[in-house]
DNA sequence: ATGGTTGTGTGACAA
């Protein structure tokens, strides 16, 4: 059976309730993944997402920041929020669900930005971001025996040369510094990690999933990083039909500076 | 080098 997931940070979810059911609606995956909600669980607005067969809603929200959801066409069990860092931030979520006769875990996650100087000794919002990676090198794609497991998210880091516009214009600069690229290469390695949208769309292809606000004319100077990712066990992917990024909805009204990423597995 | 924009929730901060 067709399987079809999606990631995208919506930067602020009821601001943009209007382009998420479009997507939605357009796309029909069977599960999507949302990050920085910027809403409190008891202001999601749930009945939206139910009304257009989301029946299979999981939160952990906070106001203001951050914030997590994972709403789905298919039922999940297992709902677990990891307090990376323990400091009470709202950026993880994890559900088990059945996929025809096989059961995956999927993680939701929302990795600290980390401000603007790359220097953990000055920075303290680096230094978290450093933290938490250390912390994501306890999980593991095969940490459940018998189920496989799919981590997606706005992880904030563009690994490759050509997940950013300009690799030397970019080595200071947060996001793509070696501390943090070798940091997530270390994760995926020694958590046995697969990049699913790497494996449909290779090296040395540039791919982008987020764009600044800042930038004048975002499409035509297209100064890009891949920040939002979707990995999986091993075992996932030689399942993997389609990988696409949605660089359109970078240019829908009133767009988040995030665009969906989206796979398709054949189960 | 600097400044550029958006969101929350009406301040200052986060991204």
């Amino acid at each position: 059976m067709p399987f079809t997931l999606a990631t995208w940070n919506i930067n602020s979810v009821r601001l943009r309730l209007p382009i998420v059911e479009a997507f939605l609606q357009a796309e029909s995956p069977d599960v999507l993944c949302l990050q920085e909600t910027k809403c409190p669980n008891e202001l999601f607005p749930e009945g939206a997402f139910r009304a257009l067969g989301y029946e299979h809603v999981a939160l952990h929200g906070q106001k203001g920041y951050h914030g997590v959801a994972t709403i789905s066409r298919l039922p999940f069990a297992d709902l677990v929020r990891q307090d990376f860092c323990a400091i009470g931030d709202a950026r993880h979520l994890s559900v088990r669900m059945a996929v025809g006769d096989r059961q995956i875990r999927v993680h939701n996650l929302y990795v600290p930005a980390g401000g603007d100087e790359p220097d953990p000794e000055i920075n303290p919002k680096f230094r978290h971001k450093l933290d938490f990676l250390e912390e994501m090198r306890l999980m593991r794609a095969d940490a459940e025996p018998g189920v496989s497991a799919i981590l997606v998210g706005d992880l904030n880091i563009a690994p490759f040369e050509e997940d950013v516009w300009s690799h030397k214009q970019l080595l200071k600069i947060v996001s793509h510094t070696p501390v943090e690229t070798d940091g997530m290469k270390r994760v995926i390695a020694e958590g046995n990690w697969t990049d699913l949208v790497r494996q449909h769309i290779p090296l040395p292809s540039k791919l982008y999933t987020w764009w600044s606000y800042r930038a004048k004319d975002w499409d035509a100077a297209d100064k890009g990083r891949r920040l939002d990712h979707i990995w999986s066990s091993a075992d996932l992917g030689p399942h993997l039909k389609e990988a696409r990024v949605l660089r359109e909805a970078r240019g829908w009204d009133r767009p988040s500076d995030h665009v969906p990423v989206v796979v398709t597995l054949d189960i």
